[in-house]
DNA sequence: CTCGACCCTGCCCCAGGGGCAAGGTCAACA
DNA sequence: TGTTGACCTTGCCCCTGGGGCAGGGTCGAG
């Protein structure tokens, strides 16, 4: 066979890899030599190691890390590393797909189309009682957030049932960055009638850490009707600044994190049903 | 006007930034508070910074550098700032393209499509004569590897012209990595006739360090044929491939840098015309 | 034997922060 | 008027995936 041994410089210049890399990716144990010699330390590769290496510098032009590249390159057949590089893929299929989006929203919103936009928005205030929430708090990203929303939300509707039904709509916080990317807490909220029976059934069936009672004192929001066209990344986004500009305009301000009040039934609505308000509580 | 000043913690929750985001962006005089205490170093920034906040936020989950982000912000309108995040989300789509397509060609690959794919690329060997080359080297990325090839093969034998004429193919050596992101260094070289006009011709024309006379020794290649349509990536990839498989194959081995040898008039042949010899020296 | 081309390890550097420690400030409440 | 707890400061080390350089060891060809 072909078993002649190579030194690292002629190995990355084949592999077209730098010495460097690969020093690395020997110690991290992703790309061992064939053979070190225990005097010079001197590593030595085989000539078939090289297509390895060729597949982990492929795999790096697609900046997949290096952790991953080792699932990849250690999958036991082919089709298991196919099925990990689409897994990676899909990811970044995703993210850039959002920040596209964005990307598109802010060169709108750049050249000079902010004020047509907000125009659009028309900002009202409510006042708001007291409440007993049941809520459960997790860090999540932006592309999970729907799947999240939903779920979590089902999750404390069910509740609510057993703890006298529910007193206004659900409603979930974002105690940090709105947008993608984000894995600031969010908040999904349900206000309920019965505060003991809430805090019983969270004993009992309460995720550990996320699952809590919390009661909100009375205030006031100033907030925006979207519909469920509108209730996506960026274009959510629009609503928000809407509403954040005529905040200070109404010689307001801000009193806490923004939120979504989902009011309709999200499966039933169309896309050009209001069903969320964009709100900010205000003073 | 809304001249109360917020904390860098107040002002983090409203621009959803981390406090040691805004600390670095104040160092960086991305985003210096309105106001710092002499004593304390506390700072302190105005309600209506949230706004230029906000969008260092945003463009920071496009990914963009904070270098770039302050072009951005600095600009002295919408348009032109609008006009510097296109232009950076050019370069990110060109380059998410051109992943897009790696992937594509990995997952193939990976799901053991392989040999049928080198099957397709018939390999021989040609003997070549000692050739004087003049040419030019550059670190040159996938993206601009077309216009540069380009460009610089026109100049090159614009020159060939005056130093006894082609009495070859040019041909590109690629001295480190074949594909995208590659800075690697590429040579373009075209041989000629003439080799004390050549020299001359550089010591009048040639572009410092760029351009050189150099005599190639008489060797080998092994090399496949492949179309104006396989010129691309990730689809030559295949074509490098297939030759280095086949290469040990026959009992040789790798004796240089890979070569695109542009046998062929570029403009005028059609995608399914053969254009290119894709090359390895060999022993 | 010598020389130049390689190779080794180790250290510092980059972006863009996260996290933590030690210590200084501020405001509200008793 | 404290005191307390929340908040702020700087500074240091950590991450990824290497690049670059220094100082010193090795290899092979002439």
């Amino acid at each position: 066979m072909d078993d002649e041994l190579l030194t690292i410089g002629a190995f990355a210049a084949r592999a077209r890899l730098s010495a460097k890399a690969l020093r690395l990716y020997d110690r991290l144990g992703l790309l061992a030599p064939a053979h070190v010699d225990e005097v010079s330390g001197y590593r030595y590769y085989r000539a078939d190691q090289i297509e390895r290496a060729r597949l982990v510098a492929l795999l790096r032009q697609l900046d997949m890390p290096l952790a991953r590249i080792a699932e990849v390159v250690e999958a036991p057949d082919g089709a298991a590393a196919a099925g990990r590089l689409d897994a990676y893929w899909a990811d970044v299929e995703a993210r850039f797909a959002g920040q596209r989006a964005l990307a598109e929203y802010l060169r709108g919103r750049l050249s000079g189309r902010s004020s047509e936009m907000y125009g659009k928005f028309v900002v009202e205030t409510v006042e708001v009682p007291e409440q007993v929430l049941i809520t459960e708090t997790r860090h999540v990203l932006a592309g999970e957030l729907p799947a999240w929303i939903g779920a979590s939300l089902g999750r404390l509707e069910t509740a609510a049932k057993e703890c006298g039904g529910l007193t206004a709509a659900p409603f979930v916080v974002y105690h940090s960055d709105v947008s993608m990317e984000s894995d600031g807490p969010a908040e999904s909220c349900v206000p309920v009638a019965d505060e003991a029976a809430a805090r019983a059934w969270v004993e009992k069936h309460g995720r550990a850490w996320e699952t809590k009672v919390r009661v909100e004192p009375a205030h006031r929001l100033a907030y925006t009707r979207i519909t469920k066209a509108q209730v996506a990344h960026p274009q959510i986004l629009a609503a928000f600044e809407a509403v954040e500009q005529w905040i200070p305009q109404q010689g307001l301000w801000q009193a806490g994190p923004c939120r979504e009040v989902y009011f309709a039934d999200w499966d039933a609505a169309r896309a050009e049903d209001p069903v969320c308000d964009v709100a900010f509580p205000v003073r």
